[in-house]
RNA sequence: GGUCCCGUAGCUCAGCUGGAUAGAGCAACUGCCUUCUAAGCAGUAGGUCUUUGGUUCGAAUCCAAACGGGAUCACCA
């Protein structure tokens, strides 16, 4: 409608103003929701074309618009806003549009290249955590939005699976382990613990460990005892604590710092992991047995995490098997000359030129580092994938340099496809109290979040009691669909570039803008059709539409273009936002207005139609949102 | 210090490709269940859009600076 009146009004120009018009030169907005009329035409820019006064403009395009175009009513003329009215039967037009398409504003399947969304990366060494929950609905989400404008998607996820870290675990339970009566150490099925749990459980007992060595170490070394130290590290340390003596408290916080470096570095148990990673490196078969075991522990834990969160992926990736790829690729970028090497050995690029800095891609040990395994990483993918045309990588935004500096290297290495990756970039969460910090056990865990928020929407659901009838599995069901449904909308209804604040009070919220204040209409909507006993017919465009009906049948208009603009901006908000207010809308109308019990057959049809229609895009977004859409509540 | 992000109601957030009187929710207060689910609806109150300049017919929106908050600048991942 909005691009035949602009086509119209070009055509028309030359005649009606004696000047031809550019298309930039007609703007239009929504209308305010206290004014009347469906679309507006900013005249503004017509007074300097013109060069005549804004209310002639106004009026003058008013009254051609009015004579010649057929499907508007009227219009009206507030300062320099020409707020056009369309004819009832257009919008009537549209609902049967909506009513009759078959996925109402989503795009064909596969029509659009295909992309990657990666949206975890999990240390084997922590249990999910409440920022994990952030990314990996934020991804899942992303990824449903990208399919539904047509792209064909693979969910992928990247498991950092090697390292020191994972050895720092391995060790601990190796050394710190209870040993029970039939000779075994902690096990999952031994402790009934989840396995993500108990390895996180070592990590942790391994850095209190290397704590504990470190504070002896220092305390030592402040006693001038240097025993059991190499030279050239006393001369160091001394060398600091030297300094120290001078400088402020700033400096000197610092320097306490690097000691502790140092002192970390001289630890048995530190140097213990060390040697194990050289081991694991060299496919050594005990290391590597126990490597696999406690892995195999984390990724069950993992994957009744990812079930309860209602989430799959359809391909994952390891990083133990893609670093050997990327230290290839940084050879062979070596010797093109895109990397160079210091003395030591270590391999770099200079990326000074493009604004950032000098950046290590190998050690001088010849290892790789998280960038090296990242390379490796991306071009796997893209030889798994031969039709992929680009990756969107979730990862927070403390990670924004790393990937500046990623896709800029794959540039230089001469892939194409290097052009077409995006870092989805999302805010931190941060908590009441601050920011989460493990050290100070602020960390909030996924399994335990999850469980309290469907604990927390069962109690406030059997409070309302709506639910005679339901059987208990479908009534446990439906706690955990509120729980989490609450959850998720919490964390994908803001902008994920923004840092977000999580209250754990709010997320569980059944009122107001929340995942329950969805769910319930979209319950409330299937009872009334279910006893309706609705079916979709042709509907009389000759009814005449109640205000409420008009604002709705507005709303779903802009399902298509809505989804469209989400999808640009890799922003589930988008979505959220667009339908909360189409359900704030609907809501007011089912309040103000008979439906069941209306008497005209045609309204009450229109109207039933309507609800449908509601419906329809209400469980579209919500399961692009991943929220549960319960048919009762 | 360099680079990047952010600053809108008491709180959490929309609005940012310039356009009318800056919007929601929570919290506070007032009404509405004999009628399709009140997890709802209607209303009251709450604002120097951090500040100062600039561009423009017009700035919360664009540009610059200042102030405040955060991230990042590892042979960690």
């Amino acid at each position: 409608m909005e691009n035949r009146i602009r086509k119209a009004l070009i055509d028309a120009a030359p005649t009606l103003f004696g000047i031809e018009l550019s298309e930039s030169s007609i703007q239009f907005q929504q209308t305010r929701r206290d004014v009347e009329g469906d679309l507006t035409l900013v005249v503004f820019p017509f007074v300097k074309i013109l060069h005549c006064s804004i209310e002639d403009a106004a009026q003058k395009i008013k009254a051609w618009v009015e004579e010649n175009i057929e499907e508007i009513s009227h219009c009206n003329v507030v300062g320099g806003f020409l707020n056009i009215v369309y004819k009832d039967e257009h919008w009537i037009n549209r609902l049967q549009e909506i009513q009759n398409s078959e996925r109402f504003g989503f795009s064909k399947a596969n029509t659009k290249p295909t992309v990657m969304v990666e949206y975890a990366s999990p240390n084997t060494n922590k249990p999910l955590h409440l920022g994990h929950l952030r990314n990996i609905f934020l991804g899942a989400s992303v990824a449903e939005i990208l399919k539904a404008v047509g792209h064909k998607v693979v969910r992928t996820q990247v498991i950092n699976d090697r390292g020191i870290h994972i050895c720092k675990s391995m060790l601990a339970w190796e050394k710190f382990s209870p040993i029970n009566d039939k000779g075994e150490r902690q096990t999952p099925s031994n402790t009934g613990l989840k396995g993500d749990k108990l390895v996180g459980r070592y990590y942790v007992e391994f850095e209190q460990a290397l704590q504990k060595e470190v504070k002896i170490i220092v305390t030592d070394w402040q006693r001038g005892n240097f025993d059991n130290t190499k030279e050239s590290v006393r001369d160091e340390v001394i060398k600091l604590q030297q300094t120290k003596i001078q400088k402020d408290q700033k400096a000197q916080d610092a320097i306490d710092e690097k000691i502790k470096e140092l002192a970390k570095n001289q630890s048995s148990i530190l140097q213990e992991a060390k040697d194990m990673l050289v081991k694991w490196e060299a496919r050594d078969p005990q290391v590597y047995l126990l490597w696999t075991t406690m892995n195999g522990w984390v990724y069950e834990g993992f994957d009744q995490t990812y079930s309860q969160m209602g989430v799959t992926f359809d391909k994952l990736y390891y990083e133990s098997d893609t670093y050997l790829l990327g230290k290839d690729q940084v050879m062979d970028g070596l010797k093109q000359g895109i990397f160079y090497q210091k003395v030591d050995g270590s391999v770099w690029i200079d990326l000074s030129a493009d604004g950032l800095d000098e950046k290590l891609v190998l050690r001088s040990d010849g290892t790789a580092v998280y960038m090296t395994q990242d390379i490796g990483t991306a071009i796997d993918r893209f030889k798994d994938y031969t039709d992929l045309y680009g990756m969107v990588y979730t990862v927070g935004n403390e990670q924004d340099y790393h990937f500046k500096v990623l896709f800029l290297i794959l540039q230089k290495l001469g892939y194409q496809w290097a052009n077409n990756c995006f870092h989805l970039s999302y805010g931190m969460v941060d908590l009441p109290s601050g920011k989460m910090k493990s050290r100070e056990g602020t960390v909030v865990d996924a399994d335990d979040l999850m469980a309290e928020v469907i604990q927390k929407a069962k109690a406030m659901t059997q409070e309302r009691g709506h639910l005679d009838g339901l059987g208990n599995l479908e009534k446990e069901n439906l706690y955990r669909q509120i729980g989490l449904g609450g959850l998720k909308y919490y964390l994908l209804k803001v902008d994920p570039k923004k840092r977000m604040l999580f209250n754990p009070e709010e997320s569980i919220d059944l009122t107001g803008n929340t995942g329950p204040f969805l769910q319930y209409a979209h319950a409330r909507i299937s009872t009334l059709l279910q006893k309706a006993i609705y079916k979709p017919q042709n509907l009389s465009s000759s009814a005449i539409l109640k205000e409420e009906e008009k604002q709705i049948i507005k709303q779903l208009n802009l399902f298509e273009s809505v989804l469209h603009e989400a999808s640009k901006a890799y922003s589930p908000a988008i979505l959220a936002n667009y339908v909360y207010d189409l359900v704030k809308l609907y809501n007011t109308f089912y309040q103000s207005v008979k439906i069941l019990s209306e008497s005209d057959r045609e309204l009450r049809q229109l109207r039933l139609s309507l609800s449908a229609s509601v419906r329809q895009v209400l469980s579209s977004i919500l399961g692009i949102l991943g929220v549960d859409a319960p048919q009762r509540m």
